[in-house]
Formats: structure tokens, sequence, C-alpha cells
DNA sequence: TAAACTGTCTGATTTAATCAGACAAAAGCA
DNA sequence: TGCTTTTGTCTGATTAAATCAGACAGTTTA
């Protein structure tokens, strides 16, 4: 059945039909004339009809030639515009944005970039998955998904959108307890809130101008949920490590207060993580590009702070 | 603009799309997978969008891709739809027929015969143009035209229906009065009555058993239709020379009589012209049928009488 | 009559489509 | 964990299609 039909040659047959002429439908067209005798005649011999009488002079549609023409005509323009809205796709956002992000940074970074989306693009929906699992981009259909800390898989392709500093912080209560010079090499010997979620629970590296220190924490309490950990860590049960996106606001407020603020963990990364795709809808290239201005931002005033 | 878009690639997608994966598609198709995967892709790169995300296990529309499977299928049906209608009028006579005859014998002949065939074809619609003028079948749109005697110009294709038989004739009065030897030797000194619109009118070639006698006539009335020069004979003015279907009625009804019955005239032919096409309408075919059909009965029955 | 223009044809060339087979990745099975 | 099957894609070679430039006969115009 796809075989006795060249859709393609619709054009052809159209053309000269509305110019009157192969000769300026083949112009119109950008090719030799012959193509357009070509073609037409490919397409009455794959119809068993006669579209268009032929003189040497003159072209006249036959009766048929007429009625194929309004049906050509109905598809060639769907087809235009079918191929229209896909192609403006992706360059306006339009459909649906699903997105999944971590709990903590979902709340904290991504709501307000989505808040700012949905004003840039009245016309959108975005379904996010605020979740610290990772999912599956392909089965989930997910659109974006952004990761924080290390990549895992690399199935997916990533963009980095910014950076993440681990910062220890502990309530202003429990800080005052510390030791004025306390320092990493007494982190054994402290109580730790633990956070099941982020990488390296067990060993951090701790360094300060060319020092380093690797030391093994002991947790009085470990958190599956980072929000739960973190809200240990306010309730003054002990010390806890978190990205610094989650913290900077309590710090400001004096909710929490910075321990071992000489000392750097290692960064992580935030990512924007795409299902394998060759092109990327603009609906998520839009959103990336909001996210990854916010984390600028962000990372201008976490240098500044 | 044309070549941004290749319509044929649109029955690979819809096919992955309807079947789940691209091995299958390539089943149904007929092809080889490798030709779906690059069909695909080849649409995707032109749409600058991604229609379907795949792994190497699961394939998953993207939303482009369901929001452009259903503007494909319309655009599918729709052309299958347009090439059934043409294709079947190809084969199912539609529309409407145009064609054109010699008065005389259009009156007698044709319009029997599109009697039959509307009864064959109700859906069918016939325009006669009965005239004895040679009209242009390309300017005038005709379809169909008939033309007895012999065919000048040959831009046209033609099909021979049949045989017509120039009659000598005059009225059952004007008769009486020749002598019983009658033959064309004497032609030259009786009345006769002239047809403009049939060629040879200043030379006759009478011929019987070998012999062969040319001879000029001598009109004392020349018409330039066929059915004023008739009814001049009929009314006995003179000798009139007509084909075989114009004079049979009335020869049969006592009406007129047969002069110089031994004797025979060039005969001349029926033909069906057509204008310049690659493929006949079924409309055309099947009158031309009916036609032939007529004549095929017709001579017969000039055979017996 | 000459010149311009029509649609079609021809042979060569370029482009696209296609195929068979190989491949890595993922899923199911042992 | 290994092994097999199945997935979509890739590769190089082959085949088919599209295209072009130029020639041509028929028609119209000047």
């Amino acid at each position: 059945m796809a075989d006795l039909l060249n859709l393609n040659r619709l054009v052809y047959f159209t053309t000269v039909m509305e110019t009157g002429s192969f000769t300026s439908a083949a112009d119109r067209l950008g090719v030799a004339k012959a193509v357009v005798s070509h073609q037409v005649g490919r397409l009455e011999e794959e119809l068993g009809a006669t579209l268009l009488q032929r003189t040497t002079r003159r072209v006249t549609p036959t009766e048929d030639g007429r009625l194929f023409y309004d049906r050509a005509m109905i598809i060639l323009r769907e087809a235009e515009s079918a191929y229209g809205e896909i192609s403006q796709a992706a360059v306006e956002p339009s459909g649906t944005l699903r997105l999944t992000a971590p709990l903590d940074y979902g709340t904290r970074v991504v709501a307000p970039v989505m808040a700012a989306y949905l004003k840039a693009y009245p016309q959108m929906r975005v379904e996010a998955i605020f979740d610290d699992a990772v999912s599956n981009l392909v089965d989930e259909q997910i659109d974006l998904g952004i990761r924080v800390g290390w990549l895992a898989d690399s199935s997916n392709q990533a963009r980095r959108l910014g950076t993440i500093q681990q910062i220890v912080v502990a309530s202003p209560a429990f800080a005052a307890d510390l030791p004025a010079d306390a320092n990493p090499n007494q982190a054994r010997s402290l109580a730790w809130v633990g956070n099941a979620q982020l990488r390296g629970v067990g060993q951090w590296l701790f360094s300060k101008d060319g020092d380093t220190v690797l030391t093994e924490l002991n947790p009085v309490v470990v958190c599956d949920k980072s929000p739960a950990a973190y809200a240990c860590v306010i309730a003054g049960i002990g010390l806890g490590i978190f990205p610094d996106y989650a913290v900077d606001e309590d710090i400001v407020g004096g909710r929490l207060v910075r321990i071992f603020a000489q000392w750097t963990l290692p960064t992580g990364g935030i990512h924007a993580v795409f299902p394998p795709a060759r092109f990327r809808p603009a609906k998520v290239r839009a959103f990336v590009e909001l996210l990854a201005a916010a984390e600028r931002k962000r990372a201008r005033g976490v240098a500044r702070g």
C-alpha cells in the first residue's frame, strides 16, 4: 500500500495546476522542467488516470485533475500545518513538561524557576516529581531530570548547571557547646545526623589550604529523607552536612550555624539529564535555560555570602 | 518549501507508532529495519524534533510524537482516499462525459447509445454536442469525439468503430422518372443535392465488379447542413449521397429509394477520437464500448438489408 | 518565415533508498 | 552471574530514483 503512492509528487502536480504550465511550475519549484514533466507523469501512472491534458502549447486539467487537485491541496495544507506545528514546537515551548528533581533542591530552587517558567510561557503545563529517588526518565516519560551530587549512570545526556558545596551545620545551641577550635579531626567524637541520600555518608574528605582530613562520621541518627535529617539538625540533635542551597536561608536567618567554616568538602554538581533524544524540545531547553540562570545567580550569592 | 518535507516518511513513522517497534514496523512494511530507522531519523531531522525516544529495548513516543502521529494519520487517510477516488474513477465511470458527434450520426446512433449508457451508469451525466463542425477536443474540454468519414488531423488518438457506406438515394417520385438502366456514367446529367459537410463533394468514385467510374456531380442545390440536404432529397429535388446510417430507416420506410444499388462508393470510417492523454477515463472507455457494440450490431443489420 | 516557447524525451550524473550484515545495549533466562 | 535473544542503529555496497542539461518536434507570435 505504501509503495503505490508517492506523496512527494503532489506538489509538482498542484504547482502545475496553479501556474498553468510545466515550465513556470519548474521555475517556481526551482527544478528542471523535465523533472516536473516526469513527476507528474509518474503520478498519473500511479493513479492510472490522466490529470492534465497537455498539448505543446496549453495545459488543461481533466475532470479527474480538478477533483484531485482539491484533494491534493487539502493534503498539502494539512501536511504543512503538521510540520509547522512540530517544527515550531522545537522553537516555542508547548505542551506539558515533566521533570523530576530531588525534594530539597526542588523546593528551594526548582519551584521558583517553575514559577518564572510558567510566567514566561503561560501556555505550558508542568508536572513536577520531587523525589530523591532516581527514576528512569524513559519509563516515566520524563523530559528533564535534575540530579544533585554525582552522576551514577551516564546513558542519558547531561548538562552541568552548577556546583554545590557541602556545608557542615548545626543549630546555634549545639554550636555553642562546641569548643572554639573545633576542627574535622575531632569529627568522630561529635554527634552527627546522617543523610542516607547523600553519597559518602561513611567517609568525608575535608580540606583546608592543602591540608586534608579523611574522617568517618558517627551518626547518632540516620534519616533516609533529606528534609527529615535537616529537621533533626535544626532540632539540635547534632551536626549535619547539607548542600549549600539547602542551608543558605537558615544560616542567614540564624536558625543554623556553619561549622568548620574554614574547611571545604568535595563539591558536587547540579546536572540536568535528558532522555536519549536527538533533538531537545523547546519546552525543555527553555526550562533548562531558566534553571541555569537561577543557578548562576545563586552561585554569585554563595560567593558573596 | 517542497524540499523540507518528504511526505513518504510519514508512513514509516506511523507504522512504528502502531506496531510499537522498529522491527515489527519493518516487518509490516516489508523493508529492512535499517530503512525504518533511517527514514524515521530523517523525518525527525526534517522536523527538528524528536518523535520517538528509543532505548535498545523500548520505543516511547514523545509528546511531539503523539501530536504528530495524529496529524500524520489524517494526512495519510486523506491521501489514501484521494488516490482511491481517482483510481476508482479510472475503473468505474463517474462525473460528466462530454462528447461531440456529427448531427445526423448523433441523432441516429449516438443518442440511443447515450440512453443505454445512462441506464448502465445512472450516476453519470452526459453533455452531447451534436454538430458537424469539427471542434478542438482540448479547447472544448471534450472527452470523446466521434468523426465520420475521413480523419483530417491526427494529433488526437483515435479508434475505428465501424465503417460507413455512402449510398445514393432519391425520393420514390424522383426515382420513378429515372431510366431503368441508370448508371453513374449519366451522373453529370442528373440533378443532385450536394452536402458541403461531406468530403468529395466535387468528385465521386463509383465502382462495381472492378469497373470504376470517376465522375463529377452537378448539384442543383448545395446545403451546408446534412439534415437540410437530406430534406431536399426527401422533397424530390434530386439525388443525394448519404451515409448508410442516415438513410436506412427511410429506405425501409419507403420514403427513399436507393439508386445505383449495384455500385459502391468509397467507404468511410467511424472513429472515436480522444484528446491526447496517457490514460483513458473509465467513463470514456465505457461509452466507446457501447458505441462500438452498437456499430457492430448496425453493421450486421446493413449486411442483412 | 524566423524566432520564441511549449512539453517531452534522452543519456549521463547525482542523490536517495535500500539491503544484508555487524554491532552494542538491554532484557529474559538459566 | 553468564548466555541467548531481541532491540535500534550503524556500515559499506548495491540498486533505484531523481535530477539535469541539452535536444527535439510542434505550436504560436512577430
